[in-house]
Order: C-alpha cells, then structure tokens, then sequence
DNA sequence: GGGGTGTTTGACATTGATGTCAAACATGGC
DNA sequence: GCCATGTTTGACATCAATGTCAAACACCCC
C-alpha cells in the first residue's frame, strides 16, 4: 500500500470528539474538524463520509475510552476479588468513574452521549439510533450487576434489577446535565451521593 | 400606536419554541421559525434581535408555561389544605407533572431547558446562563419543600434539604434524558418511581 | 379622510459551509 | 530508480442562511 495516510487514526478521532463535545454537532464545521485535527479539510471528506459519518466515529470512540473506563469501574470497582457481590460498590464506582471523568479539566463539561441524544434526537435518527444502542448497553451492565447481586442475596428482596438498573442510568445521565449547566460538580456530587441511599440496607424495598 | 402588529406574542412564542425543541437551537433556521409562526422572516428581524433572543424568550415561555404547571404540582400536588407539609406528595407530583407533560403526544420528546442547557453550554454563554437561572429556581423550590418538611418533621433527620433537591432537580433532568434517547417512558417511569423511593419512611436518613 | 407611525414584505448583498475534483505528491513494491 | 496506488492539497462551484433595506402597506389619532 503506497501513499499511507500521514495521520493516526485515533488521535484524529480524540481530536474530533472534543470539539463534538464542546461544541455540539450542528455548530461545528467540517472546517472546525479539519483544524483541530490538523488535517486538510479535503482529506477528511476522503477518508471519511462527512460530518455524521465522523460524529458515530466520534460517538463509537467515546464510548471505548469513557464508557468503557465507567463499566470496567462497575465491573470492578477497587480491584477486589468478586466486586460485583457487592453491589453498593459497584454502583459508586460507576457513579464515581463519571465524577472522576467530569472533575478532568481537559475535557468539555457534560458527556458527549447525552448532548448528542438531546440534539439529535428530534432530527438525525442515525446517531440517536447508536447513542440508543450505548445506553442500552450501560442499562444492560447495570442490570447485570444487579441482578448477579440479588442473586447472591446482597439487594433487599423484591428489588427489580431492571428498574434499578434504569434509575441509576438515569442518575447518570442527570449528573451530566449538571455538570454541564452548572459547570461545577457540587450539584453533581450531592445527585451522586443521595442516590447512592437507595443501596443502603436500612432502605425500603418496596419497588411496586 | 398605529400599524399594530398582526400577529399573537404568546403564539409566535409557542410556535418557535416547538421548533427549537424539536430540532435543537443551531439546526433551526430563522426561515423555520418564520415558516412555524406564519410570518415572513423578515418581521421576526424586526420585531426581535435574532434566533438567540427568540431562544432566550422561548426559554421564558417554556418556563412560564411547561416549569409553571411543574412548580405548581409541586406546591399543591392535590389540592390538598397544605400539602407541602408531605413531601412526598409534593415531589411525586412534582416527577409526575413531567410525566404527564412527556406523555403528551403534541409535544417533541426531552424538554427544552435540558437539551439548551446541553447545546449551548460550550458555546453561547447567555442561554445558557439563562437555563440556569432556571434551573436554579427549580432547585430553590424544591429545597423550600424540603426544609419547610423537615422543620414540619415530615423527614428524617438529618437529612440535607439542599442536596436533595438537587437530586431530584437531577432526576428530572435524567428523565428528560431518557425520554428524548428512548422515545418511550418505561424507562422514565422506572426512574421516577425509585428516585421516590428516597422518601420513604423506613429509608435511611444518613447524608454525609 | 389625511397624516404620521410603525409593520410587513420581498429583494438584495454578504457571508459561510458544503461537497467535489484534478493535479501534485508521497510511499511501498518491483 | 520507476511505476502504481492511494493521499494530500487548494481551488472551485453550489447552496443555504444571515442581516439589511426601501418601498408598500395598515392602522390610529386628530
């Protein structure tokens, strides 16, 4: 293969992620790509479709580094033997990967995931089809963990993992709509912590 | 006055307020406004100073309108003497005037502050200082139930009125998120329902 | 009903983004 | 070293959005 492409691959799509990220999907330019990758803006039209094209790249990426950074957390919080029978820490080590993830200031505010759903959730069905398929994939973990820790008696009976699994998604999620409004993480911590209580053994069962 | 405008304030507002939740602030055009409100572009420029104050008034009247019936469900969830006395009452109201406003077919999925709060916050400093003035409003006064419960002995002690409203500010925004990612409220509805959970009596009552 | 005030309208120039393309270029295999 | 293959580059045409403006217009007050 002669004529190799000058430019490495991953760097080119970290570069292109964060400016999705800090920008937004539709107010970046293919223009505002291209530079930040330092590439010619004719070359990412070459290498790559176009713009959505770069932003599933992007969301693909972003799921590997931070996605997976946050489910290896759930996985294994703290490197103990069998992490996932305690579900309490579990669940804080997957709230407490996104609080270490939003605390990074080289990285934008919020997630990327999310802003992508909210914005294209009314008009691109292509990327809110894949930021669909990445929740549905956290939600799946989630439920895993839960399950395999009612399983192991470790949740209050008549816990329902999938519920459960839905609510500490959609914590999650809500500690990135703080982060990026409020641009701190004091909201961000207390949502995490509160929710958090909802493992504790004195807590209720009742799910309905 | 003579040459008086012809066309309604408050339905214009409604008009491009649809638009921008439905396709987001930088995909909407000032010919989409223009088209949805029935009125030619050229009287938006007039009448208003562009597509970022038509936002910023369209956040008012999202507030005004779809925050007014959320803030009231949360003072008087039932019509009940003094319900604020049972927070309980007043935060599942307040989850379930969210509810019932994403069960509502003629409205885009989401909600309008959460996906501005999103698109704008790493670009457009004055929408998105706006959104958090509402957001912090919300907060305030869900904090002001929960301080006026917990002099009502309504809570537990020891409870932090501040950091649980923040939570449940989080969970409304989490299910905004999921809403719009979804598409259905299943996931929504499992969100509420546990983040209530908190509440319960036999719940505990550490914070820290 | 006439005059003045403010609105509507369509057109205009400007700007910026898009996507394509041919030519120049680099690289690996022979 | 030379050729073939694939990449980079800058330029180009196209398209769409922006913001402005002058003229036409509608309305109220006198």
């Amino acid at each position: 293969m002669a004529g190799a492409r000058k430019f490495d691959e991953t760097a080119l799509l970290d570069a292109v992620l964060q400016v999705f990220w800090q920008q937004g999907y539709q107010a970046t330019t293919m223009a505002d790509l291209a530079a930040a990758a330092g590439v010619q803006r004719g070359s990412l039209y070459h290498a790559y479709g176009g713009k959505e094209d770069l932003l599933l790249r992007a969301l693909d990426r972003y799921a590997e580094r931070q996605g997976g950074a946050v489910l290896a957390a759930l996985a294994d919080p703290d490197q103990r033997p069998d992490p996932r029978s305690d579900p309490r820490r579990a669940i804080a080590g997957f709230l407490d990967a996104h609080l270490r993830r939003m605390a990074d200031p080289d990285t934008p505010a919020g997630c990327l995931m999310c802003q992508t759903a909210l914005e294209c959730g009314g008009r691109d069905p292509i990327p809110a089809e894949r930021v669909r398929h990445h929740f549905l994939r956290t939600e799946g973990a989630l439920r895993a963990v839960l399950e395999r820790a009612r399983q192991d008696g470790a949740l209050p009976a008549g816990i329902e993992p999938q519920a459960l699994a839905r609510f500490y998604l959609g914590v999650s999620r809500g500690m990135a709509v703080l982060h990026r409004a409020y641009g701190d993480l004091d909201a961000v911590r207390d949502l995490a912590r509160e929710s958090l209580r909802l493992l504790e053994p004195s807590s209720s069962a009742r799910t309905a």
